[in-house]
RNA sequence: GGCGGCGUAGCUCAGCCGGUUAGAGCACGAAGCUCAUACCUUCGGAGUCGUAGGUUCGAGUCCUACCGCCGCUACCA
């Protein structure tokens, strides 16, 4: 275990906002999420960054599409980020900091580190050579466009060579791959390290072109030694996790958060993260990250989606049909984190009733309603305070330490939920209106004492994944001071009192008829 | 083509260094129970562990070949 009351700095890609917001997005930020109030509720002094990435060519293009001018770029990424603020928001999503590259101090880092690196001899100018298509405006390299075709549009490509920027990647291939054998938690899951080491020992690192030339791009933050060019969109947009912290406006800030313990993205931006970055970082001496972690993609009917196949899931549609917690639940159970998943709304519904409404939802409702019929509505006192339900409630603890760890969320829930079906048994084998019918009153006191506090344990288990619906549970329970819930608190029991009035309310999660 | 991975019950998958009758969840069938959201609990069925060989006293578990599927093989966010 690793250990805990220390900062936590965990980030997300900044995203690009050219379009809305889909559920790879949700997806991202919902892991990060979960991970950023677990830490919380350990102790941690967690600092979750997450953003927004608004230049290079793709945004100016949008921006004119959207019907702003030349120059009004800004103006058109101030529109589209409320959509994404506001997704966030509404799946519960917890952020310490927005950065968007269009900060000041951003820019001015993204500045401050280029000119540094030119200083030191690791960017030179040199020739670009590749091809470009006039009518969509784009530049494809040799290996994108065998065919002397654009990709996009099918249409003759122009061969272009022109004087630009490039960063000596190739001088560092060596140490990433030294850094990346001594570090084997630097890229997870581990079959992506694996493939990262095969690319770095089987192919010598071209340097990379990390300017654009005002001709073409002029949205993009201007090289601080050549005022003809603007940086490439990837090196300014990795810079955000040091520029956040405050590697140049906030020096205590960032000596304190950095390294980053964890940087999550998809499995498409791999390359930049775990090749890019850390020599980007190692060219202006300060350390890597501690992991980068690349999760898989969400499939439809065992299709990628995108935006040509229509087959895009919109976050918002399923907020529309289902309660927020479901959604989380579902992308973070069904698959182990790290491997692509296959959404449905088939799948969401079946996860829902079994898990959720059955196993958890049920559990709660049957423990309320026998707090009430049996106890007037008062939880019960007890005399017993440790035993089995002490016991499983340590196992599982260390369970959700362990998986947590390697974020393997559906692991952590697999734990939380042996724990809720124990408990489901745990009330048919002592068969508590058998009790009651039997006058057995302190029996059935103790039992009954027991389940609220495995219930109260539960709500702190599922709160980093749940926590809108853990809420309402601390507050059917009838307990207080939800925003104090702490996780070593499932490692003791007993903590509940006596006389506690619960306060039971509509089922948790109302099962979803088909 | 090269490197890596996968192919186990209807579905999704677990099976670490090879060792008693191959597991889980969901789905399905039966019984029990009634505190509960037609819920929960118990029991049950079915799998030649991709194919063919090999190593071994013994192989989903190691080796070889083949078939099928997937990932990576750079400068596009």
């Amino acid at each position: 275990m690793k250990t805990r009351n220390k900062k936590f700095y965990i980030t997300t890609p900044l995203y690009y906002v050219n379009a809305a917001p889909h559920i790879g997005h949700s997806y991202t930020q919902i892991a990060t999420d979960a991970v950023s109030r677990f830490r919380r509720i350990c102790g941690d002094e967690v600092f979750f960054m997450t953003g927004t990435d608004e230049h290079g060519e793709k945004i100016e293009r949008a921006a004119i599409e959207n019907g702003f001018k030349k120059g009004e770029e800004k103006r058109f990424t101030d529109s589209i980020i409320p959509n994404f603020k506001k997704l966030w928001k509404d799946l519960n999503i917890d952020y310490d900091f927005f950065i968007r590259t269009t900060d000041d101090y951003h820019k001015e880092t993204v500045k401050f580190i280029l000119d540094k690196i030119y200083k030191s001899g690791d960017i030179y100018k040199g020739e670009y050579d590749g091809w470009f298509c006039v009518p969509c405006e784009m530049f494809w390299s040799h290996t994108q466009a065998e065919d002397k075709v654009c990709p996009d549009c099918k249409r003759p490509l122009n061969s272009i060579k022109e004087a630009n920027y490039f960063f000596k990647l190739s001088k560092y291939q060596d140490w990433l791959i030294d850094y990346i054998d001594k570090n084997p938690d630097f890229i997870m899951p581990d079959y992506r390290r694996n493939e990262v080491v095969s690319f770095l020992k089987g192919n010598k690192l071209n340097d990379l072109c990390i300017s654009r030339s005002k001709k073409r791009l002029s949205w993009g933050i201007e090289l601080p030694f050549d005022k003809e060019y603007v940086t490439y969109v990837w090196f300014d947009a990795l810079t955000n996790y040091i520029s956040g912290p405050g590697v140049l406006n906030n020096k205590k800030r960032f000596k304190k958060l950095w390294p980053a313990e964890f940087h999550m993205i998809g499995k498409d931006i791999l390359r930049h993260h775990a090749v890019y970055w850390p020599i980007m970082l190692h060219a202006v001496g300060i350390e890597p990250p501690r992991t980068i972690f690349a999760h898989g993609w969400w499939t439809t009917k065992g299709e990628k989606m995108s935006k040509s196949k229509g087959n895009i899931i919109d976050p918002y549609y399923i907020l529309g049909k289902y309660p927020v917690d479901s959604y989380r639940y579902f992308l973070l159970k069904e698959v182990s984190f790290g491997l692509d998943g296959s959404f449905s709304e088939e799948a969401l519904i079946r996860r829902f009733n079994s898990d959720l409404a059955n196993d958890l939802g049920n559990l709660l409702n049957r423990t309320l309603t026998m707090v009430e019929k049996y106890f007037a509505s008062k939880v019960p006192a007890c005399s017993k305070k440790n035993g089995p339900c002490q016991e499983a409630a340590a196992a599982m603890a260390g369970r959700i330490e362990e998986s947590m760890d390697r974020l393997n969320f559906s692991e952590t829930l697999s734990a939380i939920w042996a724990f809720i079906n124990r408990s489901n048994k745990l009330i048919e084998v002592r068969a508590p209106w058998k009790l009651n019918k039997e006058g057995k009153q302190d029996e059935l006191a103790q039992l009954i004492y027991e389940l609220v506090e495995v219930l109260r344990i539960v709500t702190i288990a599922v709160y980093p994944f749940m926590p809108a619906s853990a809420e309402n549970m601390w507050g059917q329970l009838g307990l207080k001071d939800f925003a104090k819930i702490n996780f070593n608190d499932i490692k003791k029991f007993g903590l509940v009192k006596s006389g506690t009035r619960i306060n039971k309310g509509a089922p948790l999660f109302p099962r979803i008829k088909q």
